[in-house]
DNA sequence: CTGGTGACCATTA
DNA sequence: TTAATGGCCACCA
C-alpha cells in the first residue's frame, strides 16, 4: 500500500516499454521514448528511470544513451550495478561502450 | 499559475 | 575528434 505517491501515467508507459527490451539487448533513451509513443522526449525517459522504484521488475539497466554508454555518473553505485548486470547478460564494452549496431533494440532502429 | 531541473539527443562549428 | 547550443516537456516546489 503506502500510496503516498501516485505513479505518473507517463512513467508507467515508459516502464512498460522498457520491459519489452529482450535480454541480451539494449536500447536507448530516445528509442524507448519512441516505443512509448513519446517521440522526442528522451529526457523524460531518464527522469522516469531516476524515479524508478526498486523491485519494480523493470530492466532499467538495458537502457543506455545514444552513444552506447551508461549515462550514470561513473563510480556511482547504480552505475556499477548497471555495468555488472549488462556484462552478466553477455554484453561487451569496447572503449567503454556497447556496439549498438549489433546489440541495439529494436534492431530496426540501429541498422540503417 | 511560474520557474527550475533533468540516467537525453541531434545539430553545428 | 570534442564542445556548445537549443529543443523537448512532465514533474515538483
Amino acid at each position: 500500500m503506502n500510496p503516498d505517491r501516485k505513479i505518473p501515467k507517463v512513467y508507467a508507459r515508459i516502464w512498460g516499454a522498457v520491459k519489452k527490451i529482450p535480454r541480451g539487448r539494449v536500447s536507448t533513451y530516445g528509442a524507448v521514448a519512441r516505443l512509448a509513443g513519446l517521440p522526442g522526449q528522451a529526457r523524460l525517459v531518464g527522469y522516469a528511470m531516476f524515479n524508478l522504484p526498486e523491485g519494480s521488475g523493470v530492466p532499467w539497466h538495458r537502457v543506455v544513451n545514444a552513444r552506447g554508454k551508461i549515462s550514470l555518473p561513473p563510480g556511482r553505485e547504480s552505475a556499477r550495478r548497471q555495468l555488472a548486470l549488462l556484462k552478466r547478460e553477455g554484453h561487451r564494452f569496447v572503449g567503454g561502450k556497447i556496439d549498438l549496431k549489433s546489440a541495439g533494440w529494436p534492431v530496426r532502429a540501429f541498422t540503417r
